[in-house]
This record gives structure tokens, sequence and C-alpha cells, in this order.
DNA sequence: TCTGGGGTCCTAGGACCC
DNA sequence: TCTGGGGTCCTAGGACCC
């Protein structure tokens, strides 16, 4: 076997309900739901995960919870707790830190590897071993040519185990199925490929690229035959990620009506975004507001500040003017707000 | 199934300027 | 007076992902 480039994917098995277990070793084997504040009565929340057990009566991540203590009403209901994830996450990044590898995090449970060996499945492998008995949670490991096959090559993995996707095996493997099996292209687009005819990724692989523009624009279009092709990015990014902007919302369980009420939330929301703002040492050049209307209408309005800021006074004041900006006469069950952030040595 | 929260990127249309 | 074409910036919304 000669020595070339790799690309991993490294994805956590039901990350956050695996740390739950880990916590709570007695619910081992039972249906457990993890989401909000645990309380399944709660309207207005969803499940952040579920166990095998509890997927097993139906139940899914962002099914409201009660609907899933109707389909599952001896379920055991958890709090998320985003700090535990954020710990657990942190001490497997720091086990994959130790390879000599190149290392991209992909959020709390996934992270991408560049690797240069003859045998990626004995890195994978040696992975596996390595977090498990510095965490005690299981991975499966994908092995690609790229970033997107070594994604889906991951989920053919599932669970604990190891798979290779690579542009030998991609078409055997990747041809009958549905469009939206590829990362990036979702139910939305599936569904609109599906009207042009093109159900399967070998269809999709064999379309032309001009007419996939007319309906999808310029850069989306050829991107999807690309990635039916199989083909994707290659580059690991080391250096760590920088946000483009950052963002706060509360959905109530009672909607709003009074307009008081209302800017006083946003004022709240805002001042929160701002204080984040100046803990990250970031400057804000644009602030949105997001009002989402019972029963589900979301509304947007933005504008750019004249100056980039961190001033919490400026900010909020400038999200309380874009929100006069919205016909308030509905009731409201979502406020939000968000900004970007100007992007260093620009 | 009455539908969370936090992100990223792309598109299209209008304003404005030359 | 009327009109062209291009470039850039801003805004709203859509789609995707975890």
């Amino acid at each position: 076997m000669s020595t070339r480039d790799w690309i991993l994917h490294v994805d956590l098995d039901q990350f956050i309900a695996a740390v739950e277990l880990l916590r709570h070793p007695e619910l081992r084997g039972k249906p457990v739901v993890v989401g909000g504040s645990g309380d399944p009565t709660q309207p207005r929340t969803v499940a952040a995960t579920a166990t095998y057990e509890a997927r097993e009566h139906g139940i899914h991540s962002g099914m409201p919870l009660r609907t899933a203590l109707k389909r599952c009403p001896e379920a055991v209901f958890l709090p998320s707790d985003p700090p535990a994830y954020e710990a657990a996450s942190e001490r497997v990044m720091a086990t994959l830190r130790d390879f000599p590898v190149r290392l991209e995090i992909w959020g709390w449970d996934e992270a991408f590897i560049g690797a240069t060996t003859d045998d990626p499945e004995a890195l994978a492998a040696d992975i596996q071993h390595a977090v498990r008995a510095r965490t005690d949670l299981s991975c499966s490991v994908g092995i690609g040519d790229n970033k997107h096959q070594a994604k889906l090559a991951s989920g053919y993995a599932k669970p604990a185990g190891i798979y290779r996707l690579t542009s030998e095996n991609w078409a055997e493997a990747m041809n009958d199925r549905p469009t939206d099996a590829l990362w990036g292209i979702g139910a939305r687009i599936s569904k609109k490929l599906a009207g042009l005819g093109l159900h399967t990724v070998a269809q999709l692989a064999a379309a032309d690229p001009a007419h996939l523009a007319e309906h999808f624009g310029p850069t989306n279009g050829p991107w999807y035959r690309y990635l039916a092709l199989g083909k994707g990015e290659a580059e690991v990014v080391t250096t760590p990620w920088i946000a483009r902007g950052h963002s706060r919302e509360t959905t109530f369980q009672r909607d709003l009506t009074d307009k008081t009420d209302i800017a006083h939330h946003i004022a709240t929301l805002a001042d929160q975004v701002a204080q984040d703002a100046i803990e990250a040492d970031r400057e804000v050049t644009r602030v949105s507001v997001k009002v989402r209307f019972t029963p589900f209408l979301t509304r947007t309005r933005q504008s750019k500040l004249p100056v980039p800021t961190t001033d919490p006074g400026t900010i909020t004041e400038a999200a309380l003017t874009i929100l006069d900006r919205f016909d308030l006469t509905r009731p409201v069950r979502l406020l939000g707000v968000a900004v970007e952030y100007t992007l260093p040595q620009e």
C-alpha cells in the first residue's frame, strides 16, 4: 500500500445522549429524551436528541416534547446541558489533537482530519480506541478523498464503525440513493430536483450544469452536480474558525401582544448580544431583528451601522429602531437579535 | 408532530453612481 | 430630454447544517 493524503471524518455516536448516559448510568437501556428544561409538558419545546430505545417509539430530535411524551409515557426526560457537552467535546478534541494529523473541528461532535498514511483504517481504529479510552465515548470514522466523501462515509460507518468512501466506490455506493443523501442537499432542493426528473444521485451527476444553473443559480446549480459526482473540499483548515456573526433568540411559551413588552424583550436580547460581542472581542457592523408571529410566520429586518461598535447602548438602540419597522398587530411567538461582526484584517 | 436555538452561505431586487 | 449598460452596496428571504 502506498502513502497518500486522506480525509477522515470523526463523528461521535449519539453524542448528547451518550454524555447524559455517562452521568446517569442507571438510565442505560431505557428510552431517554433530552431537550429544553426537561419538562415534557412544556409547550414549544423540542427534543435535542433521543436514545435508540426512545427512537423505537417513533421519537426523534426536533419532535415536540409533548408529542414525545404521548408516544412514550414511560420515557425519561432530561434537561439539555450545553456546558456539559462543551466539556465532553473538548476532551474528545484534545484526544484527536494528540495524533500527528491536521485537525478541523466542526462543532461539538464532529471533526475532519487530514492525514498522510498508507493505512487510514488503522489510523481510524487507533482514533476510536483513544477516544473510548479517554472519554468513554464511541465514534464512527469515515474515510474519503475529500470532506464530502468522508462525511457521508461516517454515516455508513455508524455506529462505532469505519467505512471508506472514495472516488473508487462512490458510484457503487451512492448512485441509486436519493439526492438528499448528499451533504448540502436537503428536502427542499431534493424535491425541486425531483420536479426536474432528477431523483437519484446518478441522475443528478449526469444532468446538464447549464440547466441546473437556470433553476438554482450559477453557483448552486453546478455545485449540486459536483456533489453528485462525489467531489468536494479536500483542504483541512487547522486555524480556528472566526465567527461571522452571533445571535440570540427566544420562543415564548405564551404569545406576546403588548408592544412595550416586545420592545423590552428586544432590548434585553440586544444587550445580551452586545455583551457577547464584547466578551468575544468583536465589533458589530450590522444588526438584525427577527420576529416570528403565530402561527409560524417569520420576518426579519436589518440595518448596517454607520460605524462598527461594541457599545451596548448603540446596538440596543439600533435594534429598537429596526423593531419599529415591523407591523406588530399579530401575536408574537419568537423574538431574536442577530449581529454581523467585522472580519479581522479587512 | 403546532413546529428550539445557533450558525453559514447564496440569490434577487432595488438604489445609486458613473 | 431621453436613454444604454455596468458595477457595487444594501436588504429580505431561503436553504442548509448541527
